[in-house]
DNA sequence: TGTACATCAGTGAACGCGCGTTCACTGATGTAC
DNA sequence: TGTACATCAGTGAACGCGCGTTCACTGATGTAC
């Protein structure tokens, strides 16, 4: 008694399949079986299984852009340190749900170009949030709130990029962070991104 | 002629074909065609496929550790950003040669889970680079270098975090960077590094 | 030196299995008159 | 209202294929006397 049409349960099935068994255990018995449909019904909502694998990267992976255009839209709110601390703690949270499938894509040259050719068609893409948060850094830097010389894009490379590899490595040893943990490491990079190593603030 | 073992260039041609034909197509009928075999022969090297795997990956997968050893071994030498510049390009060499087949991993969660299990097992691991990062900071911190409140950890993660995430955007978007635009990104988030956002250099 | 045997790296051919995919079908629902 | 037909979501069973793995073997090399 779902609301969902049969191509979203699909969807959905497979996505969880992916997440729990990996991408090489997702085969199309096993989604079929997740969505309690037969095999068959697949390929009435899908040419193949590339096809569908891609659906659901489009369609079922997550995104925090949204946070960050927020951010973006209203500058001067809030403390930048905050805010940096609440970007952080976001991103963290985004890569390690995304890191694990998305890494995935890898093992498959031939859907990782089909995937990257899409997205990049429709204009998304895994190096936005950082374009977006360079934005909301020169909104700040206009509002004089970080300083004139600063480089903006580079920030926003550390700052992520250092939420990036966390998730990995937490995903590579299969440890979860706790919510303590994430607070205190999005804290400890903010304020050195802040203030930098050979200045005295 | 080669004077490798029998085992030695099975490794190599996995490796070899993990890197070009991907890991998902990697199948004991390429390695065997790559290292010039028959498949039986691999199993008299190797127990099962997972076996010769995680042989590969311990044996065949790049490391730069050796030169942040170098580097906290003689602290004081040159100047500091040049140090850190020079260690993120080469971080960014290291992750662009090892994200694909690293990455790769995460579709099997078997083999991730095993391949994690010997590594810290053996005392390695991806996150040992960071952590020789920070006691070479630490030590410039000691000679006066970088001031006395600086989060070396915190720092450390954000220079590695940041070639990391470049390596695996470059990856993503199937385009090899040249030189000249890794020099002038490692560059940049060495400065930033060094000077922060908020306080005047 | 010649002969008989042991060792050992490597192989061709076959194996069972699970994969992605297709096909002819079923049965419920909608539509025309 | 009843009847005949069309539509359409979904299926069971089968398909060919390529995978990882094994087995009985071959032939070159080493060793004993």
């Amino acid at each position: 008694m779902s609301g969902l049409g049969t191509r979203d349960q699909i969807l959905d099935a497979a996505a969880h399949v992916m997440r729990t068994r990996g991408f090489a255990r997702t085969t199309t018995k096993e989604i079929a079986r997740a969505a309690g449909y037969s095999e068959a019904t697949l390929y009435k909502h899908f040419q193949d299984k590339s096809d569908l694998f891609l659906a659901v990267l489009h369609e079922r992976l997550p995104s925090f852009r949204p946070l960050l255009a927020d951010l973006a839209r209203d500058p001067g709110r809030g403390s930048l340190s905050d805010n940096l601390a609440t970007t952080a703690r976001s991103a963290i949270a985004f890569y390690l749900e995304g890191f694990p499938v998305s890494a995935s894509i890898f093992s498959e040259p031939e859907l990782l170009a089909a995937h990257s050719a899409a997205i990049t068609r429709r204009g998304a893409g895994p190096h936005l949030p950082m374009q977006e948060l360079a934005r909301y850094l020169r909104a700040e830097q206009q509002l004089g709130r970080i300083r004139p010389g600063a480089d903006c894009d580079a920030a926003a490379a550390l700052l992520l990029g250092a939420c990036f590899q966390y998730a990995f490595l937490r995903s590579f040893f299969q440890q979860a962070p706790t919510p303590a943990e994430v607070e205190g490491y999005a804290a400890a990079i903010t304020a050195t991104l802040m203030t930098g190593l050979v200045t005295t603030p």
